[in-house]
DNA sequence: CCTGAACCCTCTAGCAACTAGAGGTTCAAG
DNA sequence: CTTGAACCTCTAGTTGCTAGAGGGTTCAGG
C-alpha cells in the first residue's frame, strides 16, 4: 500500500535540499503552486512537490534565473512539445555564463598581476593602490570628450 | 594660472566614467564626501573628486565590493602605512574571484554537456529536462536523512 | 532682461533571490 | 495536558545600483 504520503514544509526542505524560507518564497512568487494546508494552516506536500523543487534547485545550481526556471518548468510539463525552446534557454544561459567567466578571468589576471607586483612595503609604493589611482590632468577639462559609459 | 576649477556632477560623471545617479548614490552611502554646493544647491566638484571616483570605478571593474573600495580608499590615504592590509584585501578578493570562476566553469561544463546531448526532438526525450528532473522514491521518506543545507 | 532647454535637485520604489527577525500559532511526543 | 520544536505571516534588510515623479537652477541666445 503506497498511500499518498503528505509531509510538512520542513520535511520537504530536507528532501529537496532547499531551505524552508526559500520554499515559502518560491510559493509567494508563484514558482511553486500554493499547497494544501492542514486545519491549523500548515502547508502539506507530496512527492510531486519534491520533484518540482529538486528541479528548481538543480536549475539554480546551473545558474538559471528564477524566470528561466519558471519557463523550463512550464516547458517540461508539455512532454510532446519540441524542446527547441528549452535548448534556446539553455544555450542563452550558457553564453551568459561564458561571458561571466571571461570577465572574471580578466579580473583574476589583473588582480594577480597587481598582487604579485606588490612588494609588501608601504602604501606609497604599493602597486595595488598605484594601479587604482588615476593620474588626473592638473586643471583643464581636457578629458571631457571621453564618452565612457 | 591653473585656478582650481569646479564643475557639475554631470561633468564629473563624464570625467570619471561613472553615471550621475551613481555618484549621488556613492555620496549617499558615504563612499564619497558630501560636496560643496552652489547657492542653488547644485553639487560642485574639483579634481580631487575625479581622482577618488576613478579609483572607485577601477576598483569596481576589478570586482571589489563597495565595502572593500571604502577600505582601500582609507588605506590609500595613509601613504606611510604598510600595504599589507591592501594586499590582504586584494588577495582575499582574488580568491573569491577564483572561486567564482571555478563554479561558473563547472556550470558551463555541465550546461554544454547537456546542450550537446539534446537532439532537438521533443521534451519527452530532452536531455536538458531529463537532467534537471529528479527521480523521486515512490512514497516513503527514505531520503529524509540527507542534511543538505 | 527674459526665455527655454538642459541640466540639476530630492525622494521613493524597484530589480534578483533570497535571509533575518518579530511576534504569534499549531503540532506531536511524553 | 504540557512543552518545545516547528510552523505561520509580515516586514525589512542585503548589494549596487536604476528609473521615475515632480520639481528647481543655470546659462546661452535673443
Amino acid at each position: 500500500m503506497t498511500t499518498a504520503q503528505t509531509f510538512s514544509i520542513g520535511a520537504l526542505a530536507a528532501r529537496s535540499g532547499c531551505k524552508v524560507p526559500t520554499i515559502r518564497y518560491y510559493e509567494g512568487i508563484g514558482l511553486l503552486p500554493e499547497s494544501p494546508r492542514t486545519e491549523g494552516g500548515h502547508r502539506q506536500y507530496g512527492d510531486e512537490a519534491v520533484k518540482r523543487l529538486v528541479f528548481v534547485r538543480r536549475s539554480r545550481e546551473l545558474g538559471f534565473t528564477l524566470q528561466e526556471v519558471q519557463s523550463l518548468l512550464e516547458l517540461s510539463s508539455d512532454r510532446a512539445r519540441a524542446c527547441a525552446e528549452v535548448d534556446a534557454i539553455a544555450s542563452h544561459h550558457l553564453s551568459e555564463v561564458e561571458h561571466k567567466i571571461q570577465s572574471l578571468t580578466a579580473m583574476r589576471d589583473a588582480l594577480s598581476d597587481l598582487i604579485e607586483q606588490c612588494q609588501r612595503t608601504t602604501i606609497l609604493e604599493c602597486r595595488v593602490i598605484d594601479a587604482l589611482s588615476p593620474v588626473v590632468a592638473t586643471s583643464e577639462p581636457s578629458v571631457r570628450d571621453a564618452p565612457l559609459r
